[in-house]
DNA sequence: CTGTTAGCGCTTTCAT
DNA sequence: ATGAAAGCGCTAACAG
């Protein structure tokens, strides 16, 4: 007779009881409120425990019985593969799960595949709450989450009726490190976040930024335009090229054609700091001086803006997250209410005028 | 009296039921197998939830009653922010999370943060079963998932009687591509990830590979070794540079100091791509000609590897996270019985000898 | 410190 | 096509 049997034969609490001879709620004390136990029958009871196999209280009923499963659900806008290669997206998580980790809690990773089943997976993922990464004003799993009635917090957007809202004023911080970059600039260009959920990319002219259907697309785009106007300059002639994906190597090409250009862009304003690396790839490559022949600009201060010399935005998106995940955590949406986090500009080698 | 009330007054199936005037089967029905109701009563059922502001089963119950929580857990071995920003890493979640996309599941991450909490979070995960992304041979949470009986599979190591095994055969790996890295070398040097837990960093010489309890650490160390060995290379004299962290930036520091050293290296093996791209890095900046001064090796053939020049080991660690879930999911841990996966060369131009 | 009772919300039988 | 009964494994609430 073996102990391990291979058979996955489930052991519950009444029988560990049963043969530790004491009654079912000493057995379940044993695991949830040790102290509740003499000593005597706490070692009673994991001997009887360890001689069945019983590795403790089965989860889903302890969270049936109990109202919640201490899970904290976390939807990506994006195939895992895409979300785990963004810098910016794994500090936040990581600020998730710091959180998480001091808290006992669990955390379901929910990606988003763009097929209808999403909602379902939204719908029966046994979490106690959600935060949801950047998404389009038109996700159809945001009207899931609002359906569920459990604490769920948005990070940057798109408000959402009963949900919380955390993130930084992507305008007011898109218009501030325009004004650096496109500074004594003639012909500024945008590297920017793909728009919408097709994802579409390509170098267009005067984008409108309110077609955008990303808040954070939409917000930077807008905050550009609003410093290239304060400039003087025309936004209806700003080249913006469009990449599907937030990563160097399509910044990098995508900033190569933008240089390739009969009007080559003495100043880019590019949305994060791996697009503004590939960026100053292109620019080395074609052998363009940063800043005097090209300003660039990157946004997050990442770990790799100080190295680069990348004049940026520095916001904590590993803040942001545990600020994320306290709020659902603490059932406390209300401190979750707005896009009022803190940012600053970060003036280093890449802009002219120095670094301040 | 409004229908979406703040208090998380919980909706039941019973409440929706006798709403709709049905019994409570026939609105379980509507959910879990609608076509057994028909069309009129689905369509009452769903306008009673609707009207309650039901939004579905519950999951926890819905575990509980069936046995099973629809959701993987997948254990890395590191805080989140490292694990993410391993690119390898983010390879074999993403072939983890199609898998389970594919099959409606959930993904539960569990990362280890070293406290001994840790092996509590995992036996209170709702989760049907496990995988573990590489970790050391003394973790204690390898004990805590054999103790669960739940199937579990182990990506490349260690051994766990009873989990399954995915990865590939890191010594013979690491030796085939040590031949390149050393061929015609008089000073191999090493850029090795932690050998152990307590993840010091440093240059060694002549490490035992056998002291390494990272599994894969110690299979590459030995076939470097025996990769030097064969080539008449003495391996006490090698210097092996230890990272705590695999990423670039570690690596170009380590290498700087390799590079730095009075006896020079003149070929660098790395454990990762990402390390050696860092040691590429530092070879520029110190004008030294590759592979010519110091032919460089990577491990993975990630992204990077090829606008790199690199050669390398190549594997697929998507399919390998594909393998390890399919394992899990299917309850089929016979189908992870070793270190079999596929691996082959890439031959490019940063060793001597030119790409094949 | 230990035990009894009740029931979390759902779905698997097995009827009708 | 619909329904009644039973109980998944556990723990809150209240005794003793």
């Amino acid at each position: 007779m073996t102990t391990t049997a291979d058979g996955a034969r489930r052991v519950t609490l009444a029988q560990v009881a049963a043969r530790a001879r004491v009654s079912v709620m000493t057995a379940s004390y044993t695991y949830s409120r040790p102290a509740r136990v003499s000593e005597a029958t706490r070692t009673k009871v994991l001997k009887a425990a360890a001689e069945l196999g019983y590795a403790g209280p089965d989860p889903s009923a302890r969270s049936l019985r109990r109202g919640r499963t201490a899970t904290l659900g976390v939807v990506l806008g994006e195939r895992l593969g895409y979300a785990f290669a963004d810098p910016q997206a794994a500090v936040f998580l990581a600020g998730i799960a710091d959180v998480c980790a001091d808290r006992e809690y669990g955390l379901t990773i929910l990606p988003i595949t763009g097929s209808p089943g999403d909602a379902d997976r939204v719908r029966r993922a046994a979490v106690d709450g959600f935060v949801v990464w950047t998404t389009s004003d038109d996700d159809p799993v945001l009207a899931a989450i609002q359906a569920v009635h459990r604490p769920a917090v948005v990070h940057s957007g798109p408000p959402v009726d009963g949900l919380g809202l955390v993130g930084i004023d992507n305008r007011a911080a898109a218009r501030a490190i325009g004004r650096l970059a496109f500074a004594g600039a003639q012909r500024p260009a945008v590297l920017s976040f793909p728009t919408d959920r097709g994802r579409g990319s390509g170098v267009r002219t005067g984008l409108d930024p309110a077609t955008a259907t990303f808040p954070v697309t939409r917000d930077r785009l807008a905050g550009f335009r609003d410093a290239a106007v304060e400039l003087g300059l025309s936004w209806s002639e700003v080249n913006v090229a469009v990449c599907a994906r937030n990563n160097r190597v399509e910044a990098e090409q995508a900033a190569r054609e933008l240089l390739a250009a009969d009007a080559r862009p003495d100043a880019v304003a590019a949305m994060s700091d791996e697009q503004a690396a590939g960026v100053l790839a292109a620019a080395a490559t074609a052998r363009y001086a940063v800043p005097d022949q090209v300003a660039v600009t990157g946004f997050d201060d990442s770990a790799i803006a100080h190295g680069l010399g990348l004049t940026t935005v520095a916001q904590s998106l590993g803040e942001q997250g545990r600020a994320c995940a306290r709020a659902v955590l603490d059932d406390d949406i209300a401190s979750a209410r707005g896009l009022d986090a803190p940012w600053a500009i970060v003036g280093r080698s890449s802009t002219r005028g120095g670094s301040t």
